[in-house]
DNA sequence: CTGAAAGCGCTAACAG
DNA sequence: CTGTTAGCGCTTTCAG
């Protein structure tokens, strides 16, 4: 079997527990600690972390639930989440939820099992309405997304108001005919929504909206059936990354190109935003500030787990592009 | 504190070692295994994996270590192999190297005191080189690199033979004076490298070589410098996607086109390669079939230790845009 | 098929 | 400051 604590204190001649001492840097006289540090060096001693967990009853683990890792939004997001996690030496268990309830369901209890430290999750509306019927014995911090009101921290974007420049943008360009093209699982996407109808209503024009699943492939499909349609509109806006992503895709295979055939705009500054054409408008999420930020709560949670929950609204930037040019 | 096992054992009247073994499946009579079983509805019990895994010595984790998740084929893999640990009742560990070796030690370490089932790795060519001094206790699969000749299961591109199908693919299309941007820190940048010497020697062409750090803004400040020397070459290759990115970005800035310009082709058919200018002409990657091979690899390691280390070389696909697109 | 008992490797009281 | 002792929650012999 493996070196324990036990082979290095005898190797060391001293107790288990002054070597578990060592290990936590707690006070020993510097002789000591030397022979149990040459003795741990000798026998190749590694700690087992199961053991010191289930002694401990602290996991040093934290739990990152996302629909998919290859949405970039989340891909950036999980970056930042482990960057933080290394900083505070814990670790980061991934799970992909793929937008399906029983999934989330199955990873929420997993994270109970390994009696995780917390968790970042970005929930389905569905779970997220149960939320409040579930009772974690661990912090857990929403992103992106949020739950019932006041019951978790959560760091999402200004998803109304962001929605709204876009349409604001686009009406200051002289567009009318502004349509929006909406992912159908999440809070986010549905602020988005509520955000682009107000501000459409506000300047008296009528609200045209589809509704997909938030990926390219589905968006592509109405997509294409929004851009044949022969009172196609003269502005489309996407509600994330990915749907946009279909937007273009469709475009590309139909032969449009914007702004000349039609604007558009939609959320999340990818790289290929920036490349494709001559540039598409999008609302740009501070996407490692979030991450960071929902590392910070779920750590000040665990601190002060009284404390009333938060939630950190981060504005969107709005990012300039030919894609949303004004005709002339 | 939590409910444990001897709750549930004392709730449905029977000893610990019961619930044990209906948690675990094992032959229990109907009867009893039924009263266990709403004991554990009726007290929320959740098994402790910590006391577990410590117990059964199984921790049930796989660790994935990876220069950076948000390089697209790492994310692409991540969620392969998340997929396959799913199925198998899994968890994954997600680390970021930065392809720093320190870092990537450091996490090796971790993988030791986790004492995971094992490891989905792809190594700076630094660290590579050591890995065979270094003497693990759990399995590791390499993915996208390779390590020392025979010495660990691994999976990779056909890497030199890709490279050189770019090459000839070039050549076919009347470009001669072909340049390769390739990266600097991985076993794959190097294979490449060689595939394109040799082809184009093959062809008595002469290699135009430089190196960079495989990040886009490394890669755009040297290719501005590619695309400004008063002897540009006709055609530039990229040593993967990150690269390629940087290079699309320093065109953009300088205003050259491909392949008006010159013809320009790279590894990795991200969706952005097809979706700018008029295509990226690209070797694509079996991303998801290199994950589900290693895990597979890895659970057929953990079946039967003693086999002899086993290369799976999957073969890239030649993506032909207009990038590369013959001048007249 | 079930229960009693031991112990995985470690940390945390509690003495000294 | 250090050692002894107990036990975290579970699985796995070993008896019955």
């Amino acid at each position: 079997m493996s070196v324990g604590i036990k082979d290095v204190a005898v190797a060391a001649g001293v107790s288990p527990a002054t070597v578990s001492r060592v290990l936590a840097n707690h006070h020993v006289k510097p002789e000591l600690r030397e022979r149990v540090e040459t003795a741990i060096r000798l026998t190749g001693y590694r700690p087992n972390l199961s053991a010191r967990r289930l002694r401990s009853q602290h996991s040093n683990t934290i739990g990152l639930i996302v629909p998919d890792i290859r949405n970039p939004f989340f891909t950036t997001l999980s970056r930042a989440v482990e960057d933080a996690a290394y900083k505070a030496n814990m670790r980061v268990v991934l799970c992909n939820t793929d937008e399906n309830p029983s999934r989330e369901t199955m990873y929420l209890r997993l994270m109970q099992e390994e009696r995780v430290t917390g968790v970042i999750y970005a929930p389905t509306r569905e779970t997220a309405a149960q939320l409040d019927r579930l009772n974690f014995d661990f912090p857990v911090v929403l992103v992106d997304r949020y739950g019932p009101a006041g019951k978790h921290d959560s760091v999402v974007l200004d998803n109304r108001q962001a929605s709204a420049a876009l349409v604001e943008h686009l009406h200051a360009r002289g567009f009318r005919s502004i349509a929006g093209l909406f992912g159908n699982t999440s809070s986010t996407a549905r602020d988005r929504l509520s955000g682009y109808t107000e501000a459409m209503q506000e300047r008296g024009l009528k609200p045209r909206t589809d509704f997909v699943a938030p990926n390219p492939d589905a968006a592509a499909v109405v997509a294409r059936q929004i851009l044949s349609r022969k009172d196609r509109p003269d502005a489309l806006i996407a509600s994330n990354g990915l749907i946009l992503l279909g937007i273009a895709q469709a475009m590309q295979e139909l032969g449009l190109r914007a702004p000349d055939d039609l604007a558009v705009a939609g959320f999340d500054n990818e790289i290929w935003t920036g490349l494709i054409g001559s540039g598409l408008t999008v609302i740009e999420q501070p996407v490692a500030d979030i991450g960071h930020s929902a590392m910070r709560l779920l750590f000040e949670r665990i601190e002060t787990p009284e404390m009333a929950p938060r939630v950190v609204m981060l504005s969107g930037k709005l990012i300039e592009r030919n894609s949303t040019r004004r005709l002339s």
